[in-house]
DNA sequence: ATCGTTTGCGCAACCGTTTGCGGGTTGAAA
DNA sequence: TTTCAACCCGCAAACGGTTGCGCAAACGAT
């Protein structure tokens, strides 16, 4: 069975297909006795619109890019199930593209948005998109793209971020406010703008007290095996009171090591740090920490993109910092 | 900038558009010279085809559409990642869409894959699709379907699948062998036939042995909160030995409660289940796990999908099974 | 009865690419 | 010189839906 197509039920109704497309959308210039009829044979013959020939038509798709560097477990199944949220009530779909952390995967990744006339994309930069370069072009081609968590200098699109300082900084407050006087910083990748900028507040909030040691280099690691890998020579050797962990990703590989070097939490050392919210409450012992809510995020991108969309240049790039703002204590410290 | 067409091309080159057509193709019918010609003008105008255009006349989309209960932190992700690395060497892009579980989301994701003229789909069936009923009127639009991790009883479609019987079965047997007499199950959903399966094979390891407790009521939890929630009762109720969870969803949720009991592991239990084999290197104490690669998953059911799609109806339904077979022993149980 | 307006629908082009067919040109074989 | 293949390329019709424009019928007002 052949999929029904317009000219189906044009044939069966005795109308101009185009008179079969303006009933099936309520268009007014059509009377309610053939809207009724058509819809009728619509429903009968199971009609589903084509949606590639509309989109041709059209020249736009209901498809939305989503480009992140990988999917992992951490972070992106929240963002993706907030960016499906806002989107499916909207009537758009999601092409979801990995990159690889690379500039060239993003590269391709965009060209094949260009390809499915994807009306919009979610991109969170790779660690290698050190500028904003590479989305000039398709700006030109009239796509709008919303940056979000990951974003880079310069980069003149709309972003949805949180305030990556401000989060480090308060979680390291915190540590200092607790009495610690060690604290170390595991971060992921130093390449990407926000370690850097995570890096900084920690630095912050260090540099704000006088007698904290700020001896401990700061430790990084690209992936969660690295994290843990590295992170017990890292405890033996400079003997941390407190740890602050910039994502999910690097606690993941923090809290086994800390485990297996036998330091009690919190009464040995403090940890805390900047997660989506899930982990916490999986690891042991569970570690406080601000909440960089992946679902918010995925809700807030997806909204500033469609409204990009539906009023394309209506204002300047907006910078959309968001927080839950508190922290969430999860230990008894 | 608009996008360059074909027609751009044929315009500059001096040739009909069908011929631009046929040269980006390598077709036989067209001259070296005017091949290298088009080609010349193509990455000049950095002319990219508009895959909406070519679908609507081939009829297909190269789009594969991946219909999933929820993406969760749990699973998925590898399996997305495994897809997608097969995908992407055919020129595959993914549709993401998640069913919330209920048969009326996968119903309606289902329209959407034919609207968008899928090429095939990647399904793995929500809790309320006890059959595969709402399949077949897209089996007779000639779009394959492969099942995938979760399947229903008489689908009569390619699946990959694990042993879910035997798999579970090793793993209990397993700790029968440990000289465990009081071994309790964690399950999901009770309405999925893959509960059932792991359930079965629980019951089955059980029954093998004269001398286990076989009066321990199995847990059913369909979230890692519920898990965690009830499984601090359970355990007081029950005094457990040993544990077996069908899940890493559900031993995100088992193993806070076990620590919070104060139930040594591995000496005063012993923990094992069937894992996507992430967290139990995350978790503490680490467990033992039956490995359910979801990147492995998700590579096979995409290559059997695209295998399905090349060549339409060369057999019959293939029933993949795979396991990696061994069990991983974290534990120094 | 006449004029003007609204109502309701058809005509045909169009979106960009693909593809069956046909035909003109060139070359070699008979 | 004729014949018949290749060899190359253009023509035009698709794919399915959308939309500007035009026009006839129906209606109201004068």
């Amino acid at each position: 069975m052949k999929r029904a197509t317009i000219k189906d039920i044009s044939l069966i109704v005795g109308v101009n297909p185009s008179t079969v497309s303006r009933a099936l959308h309520d268009h007014p210039d059509i009377s309610p006795a053939i809207k009724a009829e058509v819809k009728r044979v619509a429903e009968e013959l199971k009609y589903h619109p084509n949606q590639m020939a509309a989109n041709l038509r059209k020249n736009r798709s209901q498809l939305i890019g989503l480009i992140i560097p990988e999917i992992t477990m951490f972070f992106f199944p929240s963002v993706i199930r907030g960016i499906e949220a806002v989107l499916n009530e909207e009537g758009f779909r999601l092409l979801v593209l990995q990159s690889n952390d690379s500039l060239e995967g993003e590269k391709s990744n965009l060209r094949i948005c260009g390809d499915y006339l994807v009306d919009g994309v979610l991109l969170s930069l790779s660690s290698e998109s050190t500028n904003a370069a590479h989305l000039e072009e398709f700006r030109e081609m009239g796509i709008p793209i919303v940056l979000f968590d990951k974003s880079a200098p310069g980069a003149d699109f709309d972003e949805v971020l949180i305030d990556d300082v401000q989060a480090s900084l308060d979680c390291v407050r915190y540590l200092i406010s607790l009495g610690c006087k060690r604290i170390a910083g595991l971060f992921g990748n130093p390449d990407m703008v926000i370690t850097r900028n995570r890096l900084e507040g920690y630095r912050k909030a260090l540099d704000e007290s006088a007698d904290v040691d700020k001896s401990i280099p700061p430790l990084f690691a690209k992936t969660k095996e690295e994290a843990r890998n590295r992170s017990r020579e890292w405890i033996r050797k400079y003997k941390p009171d407190a740890f602050f962990f910039m994502s999910d990703e690097v606690a993941a590989g923090l809290l086994p090591a800390v485990k297996s070097e036998k330091l009690a939490v919190p009464d040995q050392c403090k940890i805390i740090g900047i997660s989506d919210g899930q982990l916490p409450f999986i690891l042991d012992p569970p570690v406080s920490f601000f909440h960089h809510d992946g679902f918010e995020m995925g809700q807030m991108a997806a909204r500033q993109l469609i409204h990009r969309i539906k009023n394309q240049n209506d204002s300047q790039p907006a910078r959309i910092l968001f927080q839950k703002g508190s922290i969430q204590f999860l230990e008894s410290a």
